[in-house]
DNA sequence: CGACGCTATGTCATATTGGACATACGTGCC
DNA sequence: GGCACGTATGTCCAATATGACATAGCGTCG
């Protein structure tokens, strides 16, 4: 990993470097973020294409354009389902997220 | 919606048949528990395919047995987090996850 | 240079989710 | 029946995610 991913990563709340891992993040957690990098894309590229401003989408998510920057930012303090419900309200198939997460193989 | 599912969603918790949507969830609430349905049979899947209990998987996500039972369940108190990170300690791969997801389509 | 529109980042209090535990349920076995 | 094993369900309270808000950055237009 690139020191200045591992530095944006610790920035924004993930545990990285605890004794037991001195590299890296452990395979799941791994996969986890790079998971969510691949959603938090797909969120992006969505509302663009829809040329929505992200506070406009807060708005039809009930949320704030706060926190849309963050998930477009996969901040660690983002759940899965906020990114999950906004891209099916975005419009996104089942289809369409597996897709994005088929991005996240070997990442 | 067939009433039996709609009852035992209800059960766990979804909010079924607020007002507004007299019958049936919204749309992307629909397909989020869609997505969280199939999540949640892919857990159980693999985890019996690997002949783990239960308590077993528990333990290796630092986990305890009754969330592993409601996240097989696709209870609403369990995120999707917990299942995601379910599925890649227990050995799925971004492609196995997409594929689950697709079986979202429709449901 | 403002001023504007959009995005990024930080912080709060409140709400939701977490593990743990108890306990019920089901099934097979003796 | 009683017992062991696995699973389901419900309730605690600790931990984490939430929306809201403030405010800073960053282009671009005038």
């Amino acid at each position: 990993m690139k020191s200045d991913k591992k530095a944006r990563l610790e920035r924004a709340g993930w545990r990285v470097g605890d004794a037991a891992d001195f590299l890296g993040l452990s395979a799941e957690e791994r996969g986890f973020v790079d998971l969510k990098l691949a959603l938090a894309t797909g969120v992006r590229q969505l509302r663009e294409r829809q040329g929505l401003t992200q506070a406009a989408l807060a708005k039809q998510l009930r949320s704030s354009q706060s926190r849309v920057a963050k998930m477009e930012a996969a901040d660690a303090s983002v759940s899965l389902d906020l990114m999950m419900r906004s891209l099916l309200s975005i419009g996104a198939t089942p289809r369409d997220i597996a897709k994005l997460i088929r991005k996240a193989e070997a990442a």
